[in-house]
Formats: structure tokens, sequence, C-alpha cells
DNA sequence: TGCAGTCATTGACTATAGTCATTGTAATTC
DNA sequence: GAATTACAATGACTATAGTCAATGACTGCA
């Protein structure tokens, strides 16, 4: 417990970011598909061995370091919902939140990255799953705007609250998913718009 | 362009079917996963660069399998939408059809298959995608219903039809994707007749 | 201080998808 | 029918993710 037995720990974790490091310069010069495990211990001054010592498959490491992005590129959703008019409706907000979320995966995150997170989360190769952190932080602002909405007759009354945050979560997610399937052909955020519309609006004709 | 031209094409076109049928039966036996393209060729009697004579990849064998299959598998939705009567409200169709392709994706293809799909789909090792041809048959299904809603009245005339039947099956592609994610925690027809309910229903409150 | 146990590290090894220069034979041209 | 061309077939080869038994340095205890 004194400072001889971090010795052996303190190591490890430095070879652990060692790996990490030259990963990330490697990816960041040739792109995911373009790096090789090997190309990395390599650069790291480790053995392949260590590299699975500290990380599970190639995949994880990937996670680690797109989870790390998510951080930096994550806006402030917050500050941007607060910062309409207090009159905004609650439709007006959703469809605007929508929009933006829309916008910050298909420019600022980018197509390479999202394909890969929707490619690693599918396959199954990761658990701590960054994409799922990443909309942990959306859930709270619908639910919020559903919520008001719901209160201030709004929205029906009868609607589950958790229920529907779900649905509008998973509708970006889906879209977000067809949009890597179909790109360039798809405008991601004019999709979301145009489904949370119909979600918002219903199809049905409301001629009480 | 007589008998003898074609005897190479003729041979040439057993060895894919030899490669096909062996691939088929090993599959069935050890599943998608746990066979390898030398064990295909093993059995088949061909050597591993005929395999990639005749198939671009792994992949695309199996996105052909998977097509040949999803073809038998397919359910006549067109009988299954004329045995409502005829006083079925379109509302009540559309749930019924969304909620039958939910039941024939999760019982009759089953998760392994779906998720092989999905994975396929975004990993884009596949371009004749067995997914998109599934798909391309339930769109006039719904196109069909929701035309003749918006005609009768029942659905708003302001409705794109286009779009909305795109939306549709997006919808149900989106949560398919979900539910790939998800499983065995998520209940796929459950949660594909919630979302076509907000998508008929909406969510805003309708007292006029 | 020396011994025993833990654990990070190693790199040769396996498994497997995909490539490519070479070969032989069917088809076509003259 | 001989010469040329096209193309299916071959299998050794490459690239690369992931494994595992062996190693040895560090820790904690007697």
């Amino acid at each position: 417990m004194n400072q001889r037995t971090n010795t052996r720990k303190a190591k490890a974790n430095e070879t652990k970011k060692k790996i990490y490091l030259s990963a990330d310069k490697l990816f960041k010069k040739h792109g995911f598909e373009n790096v090789s495990v090997d190309s990395i211990v390599e650069m790291a001054g480790v053995s392949k061995g260590s590299f699975y010592v500290h990380f599970d498959s190639k995949s994880t490491l990937i996670a680690a370091l797109i989870g790390d992005f998510l951080e930096k590129v994550e806006l402030d959703y917050k500050r941007f919902i607060t910062s309409f008019p207090s009159d905004t409706t609650k439709s007006d907000l959703i469809i605007a939140l929508a929009g933006k979320i829309a916008d910050v995966i298909a420019v600022n995150i980018g197509y390479d990255l999202i394909k890969l997170i929707y490619e690693a989360q599918i396959t199954r190769t990761v658990e701590k799953n960054p994409l799922l952190a990443y909309n942990r932080e959306i859930y709270p602002m619908f639910k919020d705007i559903l919520l008001q909405g719901i209160q201030q007759g709004e929205f029906k009354k009868e609607l589950d609250v958790d229920v529907v945050t779900n649905h509008c979560i998973m509708s970006i997610r889906g879209l977000t998913y067809e949009w890597c399937i179909r790109y360039p052909d798809f405008d991601l955020r004019d999709q979301v718009e145009k489904h949370f519309d119909i979600l918002l609006n219903g199809m049905k004709n409301t001629n009480c």
C-alpha cells in the first residue's frame, strides 16, 4: 500500500497509456480501418500480448477512443434548449432538439465515426458502449420537455412519458442507422425533423 | 453459341453451386459464425481461389443464402391484409401489418439471421442487399393502405404518401436495429405497435 | 533478508479472410 | 486444324486478429 505497491500498477497503467496514445496517433493519421494491432504495439514499443491484457479487442480500444472523443464533441444541449424564448411551444422545442442532435451527429461527429459506433454496437464487440453513454445524456433532455408539455396540456395527458421519451431516442437512433446505410443519399437532419413532425402531429385526420 | 459454348460456363456454374450447397449445409449445421471459407471449399472439393471467383467475399455468399431464405419465409402480406373485414380502419390495418412484420422478423426469421443481415448491411460488405429486397416488397403494402386512408379522409390529406410510407418502413427497420442491440430485453412486436400508435395519433393534444 | 505468490509482459503460435501469378483447357479466329 | 485468346481453377502466400504457456520482476510476509 506504499509507493512500492503502486510501482507495478503504475507501470501497467503507463503501458496501457502508451498503447492508447499510439493508437490515437495512428488512427488519426491513417483512419480506423487502416491500422493493425501489430502497428500499434510496435509504435508503443510493447508486445502484442500486452495489448490484449489491457484491451479485450481492437474494437474495445476503438470504443474507448470514440467515447473520449464524444465527450469532447458533446454539445451543451441544456444551454441550447434554454436559449429559446420561454413561450416556445414544447413541440417546437422537441423538433429543435432532435434537429440539433442530428446536426451534431452528421457534422460534428461525422459519418466515419458514427458508422464505426453503430457497427461496433451491433457486432457486440463492445460492452462499455460509447453510443449508449452518449444517448444517456440526451434522454433527460427529451423527458423534461415532454413532461412539461404533458403537464401544460400541450401533449396528451395519457402519454407515458418514459415510453414516448424512449421512442423519441429510438427514432433518432433508427434514423441514424438508416443514414449509415444510405450515406450520402440521406439528409439526416431533414429526415429526423420530418419523422418528429409525424410523431408529434400523427397521421390521422383530427376533424373533431 | 452452340452446346460447346456452354460447356465452360456450365462447369463454372456447377462449381458455384457446389460451393453454395456446401456452405448451406455447413451453415445449417454449425451456424454462420462457425464456418470458415476453408471448410466450405474443402467440402465442395474446390480450391479457395475458386471460391473468390464466384463470390466477392464470405459475406456475399451469406447474403445470397439469406436472400434465398427470406424469399421462402416471406409471408403473403397481401393476403394477410385482405383477410381483414372491409370496414377495418386504415389505422388498424397499419398497426396490424406492422405488428405482423415484426412477428415475422422475430419469430419466422429469427434473431441470428436478422442480426447478420443488419450487420452485413452496415459493414457494406454486400451490394445486393437481401434486406432491402425484402423491404421492397412491403413498401407497396404500406403505401396502398396509406393512400386509401388519405383518400377516404381517415388520414390527413396534406400528407405526402411516399414520405410517410418511407417513415413507416424506416421505423420498422430502426426498431429492428434496436432489437438487435438489445436482444433479448426488447419485445419487437410490442415496441413496433407502440411506435405506430404514436405515428398514427401523434403526441399533441387534439382539443380543437 | 529471503521466500512465495501475484501479475504484467512476452512473442511464437493459431486461425482465418482474402490475393495473385501460374496453369490448363475451352472457345474463337484464321 | 493450328494458333490465339479468354477465363475458370489452383494453392501457396500475405495480412492480421487473437491466444497462451513461459518468464521474471515486484510485493508482502515470515
